[in-house]
DNA sequence: AAAAATCAGTTAGCATGTTAATTATCTTAT
DNA sequence: ATAAGATAATTAACATGCTAACTGATTTTT
């Protein structure tokens, strides 16, 4: 038996490293950051969030959400509202900007998946991604 | 054909945010933040390393290396000296302190890593790993 | 050997991670 | 109806992520 066993959040985060590297050049090229493409990601397949839902899911906390959106207005990618049932929660949802933003990335991106894919194998793709779901199902 | 598969790095991410919470109590009852724990086992493994090949080990860049080891040099966690042979490059390795702070910790972190190995299934845990790993060789 | 290229680490500047405290709003208990 | 409690988001303060530029030391080129 060894002495110290390999670190599983070290693994996934070494792991995350390198599936990174084969989509940092396109983010790079077109200015986003990672968070940033993320947070247009998600909005794009689920339409207007609530900052709580959109942190939770985008993993970025809502302190930093706080700036990530503030800058992302101001480049007009997003807009916010205050809900009209409660005013304490405030509604996101991409711009027409956004939304070209997205579409006008999301062709590239999937060619990169297609590299990545092609490279490491569909099958295990698909096992690894299950893997991780049923990690993320301990959550709480 | 859904219109939009799910993002592997945010799988990754959010697989890694499930498992650190495992491990993140323990952390923050010591003081320690994610990334000085990294450095502490890997320099408790590896012993004495060069900054570069650390900053790889941890997956953390250099300039925030520089900012860690500095922090945890005012922590006397880990001692730095310039290489007698080429006066560049710097090794960093755990001072008694260091060794003493990973000695104190291992224990509890083991029992957190046996936790989640209860609920997630060893064996699926080993497959994980390995798929992680192979993902990994991807790297360049 | 001297200049150019390379390399290790740091510094600088801004974006984000992280926790605690704060503000404004809403809910519940009395 | 009002005060206490809970909730959503922000602010503050410091640690880290990230890129580019910089410094000093070593290697390569000419």
């Amino acid at each position: 038996m060894p002495k110290h066993r390999q670190s599983l959040t070290l693994n996934l985060l070494q792991a995350r490293e390198v599936a990174m590297s084969f989509f940092r050049p396109s983010l790079k090229d077109i200015g986003l950051t990672e968070q940033q493409w993320r947070v247009v990601r998600i909005l794009s397949q689920q339409g207007e969030l609530e900052i709580n839902r959109l942190a939770d899911l985008a993993c970025i906390l809502k302190p930093s959400m706080t700036g990530v959106l503030a800058r992302m207005e101001t480049a007009e990618l997003v807009e916010r509202r205050r809900s009209e049932h409660d005013q304490r929660r405030v509604l996101v949802k991409l711009t027409a900007a956004g939304e070209r933003c997205f579409e006008s990335m999301s062709g590239r991106m999937e060619e990169n998946y297609e590299r990545l894919q092609e490279r490491y194998g569909a099958e295990k793709l698909q096992t690894l991604l299950v893997l991780l779901n049923e990690l993320k199902t301990l959550k709480r």
